[in-house]
DNA sequence: CGTTGGGTTGATCGACCTCAATAAAAGTGG
DNA sequence: CCACTTTTATTGAGGTCGATCAACCCAACG
């Protein structure tokens, strides 16, 4: 059986994810909330023929900061954590990627993050050039990639926030809304459970904290009866409470 | 005589800012460093046409949190402040902006945060429409628009890293080789000073600190003759030093 | 089984915050 | 130009939230 971590991962694909055809775009589950969306089926296959399919196991990396970026990649499955490393091995997780996430909006020369997978990921990889490349002919998908990068970097401002202003408990609980909002879009079911497929210490190093204080967080507000915690997730009982706290 | 906290104010127009000819872009001291750097001049007075000039003075606000975004600007001269509030006071800056940015890169519905002049500012004020159609015919400037954003956005996953995993000397430090840098782009001088047209409170904001955690920091490293506190901002005497402290 | 990695809990510590006083600078009105 | 107020900056004393250090639990796995 799969490992817990895994058993929330959604949405998995019901074909083999190594399958030529199940990266095919007319089977993608996340084709309409990616950047595959702004396209024409047309369009979509010749973006289809530029794509290699990638599959990774939990923990295996994806990029590493720094290096050379040579490819962008499309999150079909999975998910994977973003983060930048100080030299004395202090960590800074900026992003979780989920099913849809696209990873290289900056199309900068190096990465700015290394990226890892969290689960078993697949991915749809492009090469940097030639996606660069398919990008000059098609201003609309331009104008979504933008888009993306605009929200994204709304969600760093709102993470700086969070980062810089707000108490531990207020942390982990604005972590969890903006996770469960995430995983809505793409669960058909308005679930109440979240998915935790990150550790910890992944939390932490997401939201400025320990692994003892996020985990102390937790436990507080489960004694509070405002979620409760289940093998990789947490289920919210008290939404109120928890967006209070969030929004505060 | 300008107030001490603008007598940095770099680059002042050497007409006056608020005749036409002086906001036209041949003029136009910061034009090969803003968005206006991806035009031709033909294009240049086409967006030129668009725009209408903006002249605030310290502490008046461009535009608030929330409201509908009417209006994307292009600094020309003076540095502003973008913040976000929650309720119940706590402010967050998520940046400062200086000569030769770009304020509305996100073209969302609302402003996902406030804006207000630190010391008097002129700008080119554009309608958001307007600007929305005109980038439509113009693919390249989108380009370039994104590219900004994508570099706003590593620089948000940059303060993320600050804010969440540095100790307040290190955020001062950081603060001020990240502003150095920022001068530098658009004064010919590199010069070891750095002007800072906001209070410690604003620093503070930026960092997630308060006012005299800011205060006590800039003091220790003034005493260990790192820096030199002078009216208006600080000069840098052991660059090597606050680098290290910055990077580390 | 023993080992390993992740999670929880407790005791203690310290970096930064809070509160308070003072100083310095900038605006204001006569 | 000078009193006066207001804002900003600095400094000190003391408190607190979250970090650190340490022990322990538990499930997965070879």
């Amino acid at each position: 059986m799969a490992s817990p971590r895994e058993a929330f991962s959604v949405p998995a694909l019901s074909l083999c994810p190594n399958s030529k055809a199940a990266v095919h775009c007319d089977q993608c589950r996340v084709r309409s909330l990616s950047i595959c969306g702004a396209l024409e089926s047309g369009e979509l296959s010749e973006l289809d023929r530029l794509s290699r399919p990638l599959s990774l196991g939990a923990r295996e990396t994806m990029f590493e900061q720094d290096e050379l970026a040579e490819s962008v990649f499309n999150i079909t499955s999975g998910s994977a954590r973003l983060y930048r490393l100080l030299p004395d091995g202090r960590r800074q997780i900026v992003g979780f990627a989920l099913p849809g996430d696209f990873l290289g909006l900056a199309l900068t020369e190096r990465n700015t993050f290394s990226a890892d997978a969290l689960t078993p990921l697949t991915a749809c990889q492009f090469s940097r050039n030639a996606f660069s490349d398919f990008l000059d002919t098609k201003p609309h998908l331009l104008r979504k990639l933008h888009s993306l990068a605009s929200h994204e970097l709304s969600l760093a401002q709102e993470q700086m926030v969070i980062l810089g202003r707000r108490t531990a408990e207020e942390k982990v609980a604005a972590f969890l809304i903006g996770l469960r909002k995430r995983w809505a879009r793409l669960s058909t079911s308005s679930s109440v459970t979240i998915p935790l497929p990150m550790t910890r210490q992944d939390i932490g190093d997401f939201l400025g904290l320990t692994v003892e204080t996020v985990s102390r967080m937790l436990t507080r507000l489960a004694r509070e009866k405002a979620i409760l915690i289940v093998p990789d997730g947490v289920r919210l009982l008290d939404v109120a409470r928890i967006e209070g706290l969030a929004e505060m």
